[in-house]
RNA sequence: UGUCCGAUGGUGUAAUGGUAGCACAGAGCUCUUUGGAGGCUUUAGUCAUGGUUCGAAUCCAUGUCGGACAACCA
């Protein structure tokens, strides 16, 4: 018993199993590809949320499960709306989410490095291979980053030309009212039969910068009337002159998301290229594509799955941005946002994070997730982890009246019962404590456990008290408590094995040390916010509340890694606002069964 | 309205023609120097109607309900 470490205690992940994860199966029985490619694609427009670690997890999941690579790439082909600040958060937080588990298959590609082109058969063919983390290792003199669409504007322009070329696109020169209009009636444009010279030399002009934004754009040749909108002749490619973040003022076309978004997937060599269900509709437009094209390599295909939705959260983008823009939160990473960075703050570990990711699963079901399984997941973490503390938050002060002034006793505490690794630390002990205020009552109801006028209880680690009496202000508060210890009751005493009903948790008065402490909750206040539209008038008016605590002195040195359960209150984690001042983020609460039992009565 | 997709306890998911299972939530018991954790027990479900079949959550038909999309966004 006593030789199990950490990790062979802990039962085997089971491999999750969904319909993504079977056709992939199917296709490695079949040996369909030399290798599983994946990718994450997010735009850098804002900041991930855990909508996207679901995303991050299967993608990496299945390259992970399946011997394969996932690359990360930077969705980047509408520069107005996007920033070099976005591509930093994101790599920041897949690295964190994948760290430890994943690393080995996340794609890179050496910097600067642009596609290159392949003869074959008389085919030209543009692909970029990635470079995993232990191909990194032997190559020190090279940098590497994320893939970027935009690294693919040349190749994508290239591509353009072939189709139109192949009289499979052309330049529409409707304003973007009359275009809506046509594709919603079924019309076909009147610049749909331009002769391929005269499509080249206005697309090439389009490129040169002749003309300004919304006057032209290219436009696949598909069917005008097809059932499916996307297939009533989409745009390609738009005017924009506007400064890339990535590409500077070298553009001012840019590709629509479908025409990048499947060349990209086929220049990375991905073969499953995994998305939520709103692009279920575009699949025919991806396919068309690459199939009009000339590719010699195999084609990446599109699957779908259900975006995450979870109770008591909004995770629109554009919700987000609101919260941070009118300062309804301190920032994208306050810790009340679902963002990872958030998240992250909060004190939530990656591994939580993932094995939210893979208990709720992966189907074509759009429900919406219960809070409280990714609560489950937390403190399932956070409970084997944690490192024990004793620390009071609403402190009243007791003064022990059989002990005398001055004298201090170090006593012996165990960090964590859940790890017997951990160790033990000496806490002290001295006639004058803090005890929470909730565990005093002096009408005290039914089943209540804790300290009452003549009543007795543990004090955790320490002795049995009895509080003999209750000192008030001219007022009627209560001030202090005055108890006396059975002095033979602490462990290895006479009387240690006594039973008394209730433990509870304590500080010495004169070792305590204050910190500031946020006391996190939920940020709003119905499961389902956006319901009704305004989801800022449901916004939980007591989801911050910072107060000062008393923490045992060990808490002193308390790191940014480690994880703490404050005993019977709830789990934290050191903020990196922390500096000369200590503060802590309360990232769950510990199951209250008392406040359920309160409730009844 | 059109196209596409979906429907299994309160919630999220398994079962791929052969015993409807798991997790969360709920209830109860037990244990406990954390009213935590753990252990045990338990409540509760195949959208509807037909059909195919020895046998249907699964296959077929029709219907109902729900969702996504219909940006020079992704």
């Amino acid at each position: 018993m006593s030789l199990e470490n950490k990790d062979s205690a802990a039962p085997a992940p089971i491999a999750p199993s969904d319909f993504i994860r079977d056709i992939v199966a199917a296709h490695v029985a079949e040996n369909k590809y030399p290798r599983i490619h994946t990718r994450f694609p997010p735009e850098p427009n804002g900041y991930l949320h855990i909508g996207h670690a679901k995303s991050i997890c299967l993608n990496f999941g299945i390259a992970h499960e399946f011997g394969g690579i996932c690359n990360l790439r930077m969705d980047d082909t509408n520069p107005a709306k996007e920033d070099i600040e976005y591509v930093e958060s994101i790599q920041a937080d897949v690295n964190w989410l994948i760290g430890g588990w994943a690393e080995d298959q996340l794609g890179l590609k050496p910097k600067g490095l642009a596609p290159e082109v392949i003869a074959g058969e008389g085919k030209r063919d543009f692909y970029l291979p990635a470079v995993t983390k232990s191909e990194i290792e032997n190559r020190q003199a090279e940098t590497f980053e994320p893939f970027y669409a935009s690294s693919y504007f040349d190749q994508i322009y290239d591509y353009a030309e072939e189709l139109i070329e192949k009289g499979k696109a052309f330049v529409c020169d409707l304003t973007p009212d009359q275009t809506d209009e046509y594709r919603r009636n079924g019309l076909e444009s009147p610049f749909r039969n331009r002769t391929v010279e005269e499509n080249l030399d206005l697309f090439q002009r389009m490129k040169k910068g002749e003309f300004t934004d919304g006057i032209r754009t290219l436009r696949a040749k598909i069917d005008a009337s097809a059932p499916n909108i996307w297939l009533r002749d989409p745009l390609l490619y738009r005017i924009k002159h506007v400064e890339h973040h990535q590409t500077g003022s070298q553009w001012c076309i840019y590709p629509m998301y479908d025409f990048a978004h499947c060349l990209s997937d086929y220049i990375e060599g991905i073969t499953h290229s995994i998305c939520t269900l709103e692009f279920e509709v575009h699949r025919p437009l991806y396919d068309w594509i690459l199939e009009s094209l000339n590719l010699p390599r195999t084609l990446p295909h599109q699957y779908e799955f259900a975006r995450l939705s979870l109770g008591y959260t909004v995770m629109s983008k554009r919700k987000l941005m609101q919260l941070v823009e009118e300062k309804l939160v301190t920032g994208w990473d306050d810790p009340r946002m679902p963002t990872i960075c958030g998240i992250r703050r909060r004190g939530v570990t990656a591994v939580a994070l993932r094995a939210f990711a893979y208990n709720i699963g992966i189907t074509k079901y759009n429900g919406i997730t219960d809070v409280s399984v990714l609560e489950h997941a937390i403190r399932e973490d956070l409970n084997k982890r944690s490192l024990r503390r004793l620390a009071v938050l609403r402190p009243i002060k007791v003064v022990i009246t059989n002990v005398p002034e001055g004298k201090v006793e170090e006593l012996d505490a165990v960090n964590n019962p859940e790890d017997e690794t951990a160790g033990k630390r000496k806490i002290p002990f001295s006639r004058e404590l803090f005890i929470e205020r909730d565990d005093f009552q002096e009408v005290p109801p039914p089943k209540f456990f804790r300290l009452k006028p003549g009543g007795e209880v543990r004090l955790k680690y320490a002795y049995i008290i009895k509080c003999d009496e209750v000192i008030k202000d001219a007022s009627g508060n209560l001030t202090e408590l005055r108890c006396t210890a059975d002095l033979d009751s602490k462990t290895g005493g006479a009387t240690s094995a006594r039973k008394v009903k209730g433990t509870i948790h304590w500080v010495s008065a004169t070792h305590a040390v204050d910190a500031e402490v946020r006391l996190y909750d939920r940020l709003f206040t119905v499961p389902e916010p956006d319901a009704d539209g305004d989801f800022k008038q449901h916004l939980n008016p007591h989801s911050l509340e910072v107060i000062t605590a008393k923490l045992e002195p060990s808490l002193k040195d308390a790191t940014f890694e480690a994880r703490y359960q404050f005993e019977r209150l709830a789990y934290f984690a050191l903020d990196k606002d922390s500096g000369s001042k200590l503060i802590f983020n309360r990232t769950i609460t510990l199951k209250d069964a008392w406040a359920k039992e309160a409730q009844k009565s």
